[in-house]
RNA sequence: GCGCCCAUAGCUCAACUGGAUAGAGCAUCGCCCUUCUAAGGCGAGGGUUUCAGGUUCGAGUCCUGAUGGGCGUACCA
């Protein structure tokens, strides 16, 4: 609807061009857009404030002069000048209604648009660390790139799904000294557990179930473990702080690998990673947030891609050594720095890793690829993107979306969050709490640059305060309504209904159909910018629509023609709530 | 110190990417169930869009500066 007013108005300048008003080669933006306000009708453009410039004449003239010349049409009503020079299309009512034919034959269909093109795109999203249960911090990054994902599908890309695993590193390691050592004392030795160790309580799982398996035989004793190791960080009475923390956990790491040699330490290892990946993917799973593909860090290292990517910027001649170590001139493509690449100690860095990792991403031959991450990895964004450059002709082949962090709310006070101190809400536990869909709903309905607050209490609060059981309640009303119709003997006769759409004069009536039409529009905007709250906004305004509808106005009414009518229009709002939930992974339910 | 992000009603957030009188929900106050689900609807009050400048026909939106908050500034992952 909103093209065919803008294919109207570029004929116009078509027409200007012919009478010389405008130069030939002139090209403007032809800009359109939703009024605001019903009075100004439902579809506005600013094209004739946009020529003042060029023309030189008042804008109001200028749109005299483009409503003079603007071509008949079958689906305007009327136009009028407002304000400082609008131009305001009121639509006819029919007209409107010709969208309900369209979502009856597209279905769960209705609403995809091909701004993809078909391009193919690569989404990473969640990623965490596998060294602990996802916390409500990671749940806002699932829940926004798992519909930033079904959004782009809708709109006509490829989309392939990641979690990049990092299944390597000293994180990993420290991962498995803490359940070696939680192991050890499930065997009955006496320990200090290191104050940097992973102290939550799914370790204590882990090592009982390493222990239900293997009995004692990754035992050694406590004593002999921690025989040479560097002392821990400590705070005396005094408030005076001893020892140091990193590199008593170090040790540990060492006295682990050589005590339990190769093979026993890989089995601890993979247990505690086996372990918390599968939590993991269950957890996500529960969640509806599904991938296709788990990339391992550690499958980079083993297939030399790491090695291949370095070489890659070896040969453009942007490595070099300073200080024992190999650095990548990041800073020659906006970066605040050079950054190391290979440790003095000829280990590789993270970052390595992770230019490799997107090396292996375009060599996979993606025409997108979006990096979901919270936002307190901004900083790293200019080098990843640097290395990108210094591999690719395209810099802009790689998207950075960055999510704020969700700060957490219970009682009106504010929940802290960290892996290490096992002191955190996980995104089960919100699950459990407040029912996935709620959770869902809570995390995508802010843009994801916001700061969020997440209220527990409000999202559990089972009633008009949450906005999810505001839409399912619509949804679920309507397919009652439609039970009841059909056990009163009056089925729904779609045939019928479309037939008699020019019955429905109704106020709301037309305004649900105009946000029935909407629909399209809205997934192709949110999928341009990555902004699936636009999803859920307009599914409040649907759900107010129809809730408005329904307690103004009979649907099961004697006349058949007229109920027919009615109820068609009710079934496509339940198929454009159906599909617009189904984005977000909402459940559509059919009662309440 | 430097860099990135944010600041809109009492609270939580929108605002179609520069458009018309800045909108929703919650909270507050009225009204509407002998009717297809009241987890609903209708209405009222509530704003100097943090502040000060600038750009232009037009600014919550863009630019500069200030203030307040979050985050980052590793040969950690």
């Amino acid at each position: 609807m909103k093209h065919q007013v803008a294919e109207i108005l570029s004929e116009v300048i078509d027409q200007f061009k012919q009478e010389g008003i405008l130069e030939a080669s002139f090209q403007p933006r032809v800009n359109v857009e939703n009024t605001r306000d019903k009075s100004h009708g439902d579809f506005a453009t600013n094209l004739a404030m946009m020529l003042t410039k060029i023309i030189g004449k008042p804008p109001r003239e200028i749109a005299d002069m483009i409503v003079a010349r603007l071509p008949e049409s079958e689906v305007i009503e009327k136009v009028e000048i407002a304000g400082p020079g609008f131009i305001n299309f009121f639509v006819l009512d029919v007209a409107k209604f010709n969208v309900l034919p369209t979502i009856l034959e597209a279905g769960d269909a209705f609403g995809e648009c091909n701004v993809g093109q078909g391009r193919s795109v690569l989404v990473e999203y969640v990623s965490a660390n596998p060294t602990g249960p996802l916390h409500v911090g990671h749940g806002r990054g699932a829940a926004y790139g798992a519909s930033v994902a079904s959004l782009l599908s809708k709109a006509g890309f490829q989309v392939s799904r990641e979690y990049y695993v990092n299944d390597a590193g000293r994180q990993m390691d420290i991962l498995a000294a803490s359940t070696w050592l939680r192991y050890l004392q499930h065997c009955g030795e006496e320990l200090t557990f290191p104050s940097n160790g992973y102290k939550g309580d799914y370790i204590f799982d882990i090592a009982q179930s390493l222990y239900e398996e293997k009995g004692d035989a990754l035992r050694k004793s406590a004593q002999v473990v921690f025989e040479g190791v560097a002392k821990d960080e400590t705070t005396n009475a005094a408030g005076e702080t001893q020892g140091d923390k990193e590199k008593h956990i170090d040790g540990l790491i060492e006295q682990a690998k050589s005590l339990l040699g190769e093979t026993h330490y890989r089995l601890v290892f993979e247990k505690a990673l086996d372990v918390i990946l599968g939590d993991i993917r269950e957890d996500l799973a529960e969640f509806g947030v599904e991938f296709e593909n788990w990339f391992s860090e550690r499958s980079l290292m083993d297939s030399g891609v790491i090695d291949a990517a370095l070489e890659k910027l070896q040969a453009a001649g942007k490595i070099y050594e300073k200080n024992g170590a190999l650095w990548f001139k990041s800073s020659e493509y906006g970066d605040e720095k050079d950054r190391v690449v290979v440790r003095d100690n000829g280990l590789k860095t993270y970052f390595a890793s992770d230019i490799a990792y997107h090396f292996n991403k375009l060599e996979r031959g993606f025409d997108v690829l979006i990096d979901i991450w919270g936002s307190d990895h901004h900083g790293y964004v200019p080098r990843v993107k640097a290395a990108m450059q210094a591999m690719e002709t395209n810099p802009d082949a790689l998207e950075v979306l960055l999510v704020q962090f969700a700060v957490l709310y219970r009682g009106g006070e504010k929940l802290s969050m960290s892996t290490r101190s096992g002191q955190f809400v996980t995104l089960r536990e919100l699950r459990d709490e407040v029912g996935a869909d709620a959770a869902r709903f809570f995390y995508v309905q802010r843009k994801s640059e916001q700061h969020m607050d997440f209220d527990l209490d409000l999202a559990k609060s089972k009633s008009n305060e949450n906005p999810v059981y505001y839409i399912q309640y619509a949804h679920a009303r309507i397919c009652q309504v439609l039970s009841l119709a059909e056990e009163r003997g009056y089925a729904l006769d779609t045939e019928m209904g479309l037939a008699n759409l020019s019955r429905l004069t109704l106020e709301p009536e037309a305004d649900l159909a105009t946000l029935l039409g909407k629909y399209p529009e809205i997934i192709a905007r949110a999928a341009q910018v990555y902004e699936p709250h636009q999803i859920a906004y307009y599914l409040k305004e649907l759900a107010h629509g129809l809730h408005a509808y329904y307690n103004s106005t009979q649907f099961i009414v004697e006349y058949e023609p007229l109920r027919n009518a009615r109820l068609t229009l009710v079934v496509a709002v339940r198929q454009v709530l159906k599909n617009g939930l189904e984005l977000l992974s909402v459940a559509a339910p059919e009662k309440m």
